[in-house]
DNA sequence: TTGAAAGCGCTAACAG
DNA sequence: CTGTTAGCGCTTTCAA
């Protein structure tokens, strides 16, 4: 492999020279020698070493995401457009799953995670201090709902999706709904259902029964099982849209059955799967194009992003298909 | 951030001493000198810098995963498996996503991927000899079928999956199937159908039908679209889970039914959708712990690697559900 | 066993 | 603008 120094003696310039030549940024060269430079890097088929680099300035152009298992089908769209973007501003990606990690903090330290220009924390088992002291970098990007004053964040507006799913119901004639709801322990999950609740209240909807699933599929069909058939209720709001797929399952196999008509149900997430024609359940979700932007003008700017607000949103909105 | 440098101090002992005793494998230390440095170490809350460990050994730690883009539904379920046995084993996963980039080589050279101590190649742009072009490191796994005798590699043998599924349909008194097949530019589509025909060949059953799709669900649905209803199949083959999904999807919507009884349907991947009570389609697959531990096992003995053999087969199988 | 010292490849002060 | 030089933090000869 050739070296810097190797470029630097073809053309016959010092190393530094060569350095400079070859930086992004500018640095004072006469341009004929950068000329030079850059034929003799050409000619040799030289690449800088990010690890010498990153030895120099501490920074090795990776950004961790933090998150717990991926598969969680609610991240996928989210991920590739995540991934390709980082990659548009010169960052690569590392996933670390903690799912498999004994302790994540001595995991990460030696790792060379705990190097990286920035970390994304998608994972709910961080909390924004535990995210500083896991990384060396003081750019820690929290994204799982968790925040303090000193961390930055991107998180969605819940509240005008959840307006906009109520409303569509209310408009529909809904009289009273079932909530089916995650794990409360998650604050995010928290305020979540109080906004459903009181956007429902607002529109004298009212909540016939609030069951808890664990935002999964299978957990879906569990509460719906436990919905009482004689126990009316006009809407089932929940609040993943895998969970909403397996209540609509469950309620195709009821004699009483569905939508539309007798039943509208939402979900929350707005997956790519709801594009299938067996599950066209109407969904609330942000624009995740419009999330990674908001992610990657914290990650550019390091400076700006201390200055400016530090913690982003981005709105939701209501997605109507078949089912609400 | 303490060095090993301060370690070496606090403990008393020279520099090269505290990186013997920190050392992983067995270095010549004084058991009693060793203690000190561990508890000095300890005591600092000292973690060695990758990127100077890297710099001398030219190992990162690091295992780039490099695909076209993450979303193909068929790969979820195994990056997941995937990323938690590389942290396993003490790697740490980057996804190189290469549908957003101009150029592959010149990405990989300016970024750490062209440094990682292994490159994991699911997409299907890179061949071998590339490969080894685009990376530094000799320690090239190709997963996209592609391969020739310098390459390790790691295929999943399609044979005995696609035998299962056709002796199925012959038990069923399936007399004509529907194949529906992917892009046949690459060979591993081309020799997964012939499998296809030698099968249906030895038990006499007609392929009445081929028809092109992408894999996609969205080509499913087109596909599907155009099986004349006049004219008869007792089958549909399909070569993705994705496209099961939308031949299932359109067949429903036909007044002429389907499943069971009229119509068989088999897909491939055996993608854990298929566990959605929409979408109960038999399948082909391997085992994907099966998989990933035969692509670790030539990651963490490369020598060994380099000596057994080097293209590794993992054995699909049949997975009957209510279609087939 | 041990420690001094020479790198690994690059960047950034610094003095011209 | 330029070249010299001192690191970045660690591993590994090499003599002792």
């Amino acid at each position: 492999m050739p070296t810097l120094q190797d470029v630097a003696e073809r053309a016959g310039v010092s190393l530094s020279a060569a350095s400079r030549a070859l930086s992004r940024d500018q640095k004072p060269v006469a341009a004929e020698k950068r000329e030079r430079v850059l034929a003799a890097a050409r000619a040799l088929g030289y690449s800088a070493n990010p690890l010498a680099q990153g030895l120099s300035t501490r920074q090795t152009g990776l950004v961790s995401i933090i998150v717990n298992h991926i598969g969680d089908l609610s991240d996928l769209d989210l991920f590739d457009i995540l991934i390709g973007r980082l990659q548009d501003v010169g960052k690569q990606a590392s996933i670390v799953r903690l799912g498999s990690v004994k302790s994540a903090r001595d995991f990460l330290r030696g790792s060379i995670s705990y190097h990286v220009d920035a970390a994304l924390i998608f994972s709910d088992f961080i909390g924004p201090r535990q995210a500083r002291d896991f990384f060396r970098t003081n750019h820690v990007i929290m994204l799982n709902g968790r925040q303090d004053s000193q961390s930055l964040s991107v998180q969605p507006d819940d509240a005008p999706g959840i307006q906009q799913a109520v409303e569509n119901a209310a408009r529909h004639q809904v009289e009273t709904a079932t909530l089916i709801t995650g794990r409360e322990s998650s604050e995010l999950e928290k305020q979540r259902i109080a906004f459903y609740r009181t956007a429902l209240a607002r529109y004298g909807i009212l909540v016939s029964t609030q069951l808890h699933g664990d935002y999964s599929y299978a957990s879906g069909v569990t509460a719906a099982r436990q919905i009482d058939p004689r126990h009316y209720t006009d809407a089932i709001f929940c609040t993943s849209d895998a969970m909403a797929m397996g209540v609509l399952d469950v309620l195709r196999d009821r004699e009483d059955g569905i939508i539309p008509g007798r039943m509208r149900l939402y979900g929350f997430d707005n997956l790519s799967l709801t594009d299938l024609h067996s599950y066209p359940i109407s969904s609330i979700g942000f624009d995740k194009r419009d999330y990674v932007e908001q992610v990657v003008s914290l990650l550019v700017d390091p400076a700006q992003a201390r200055k400016g607000p530090r913690h982003l949103g981005v709105p939701t909105r209501f997605y109507g298909r078949q089912t609400g």
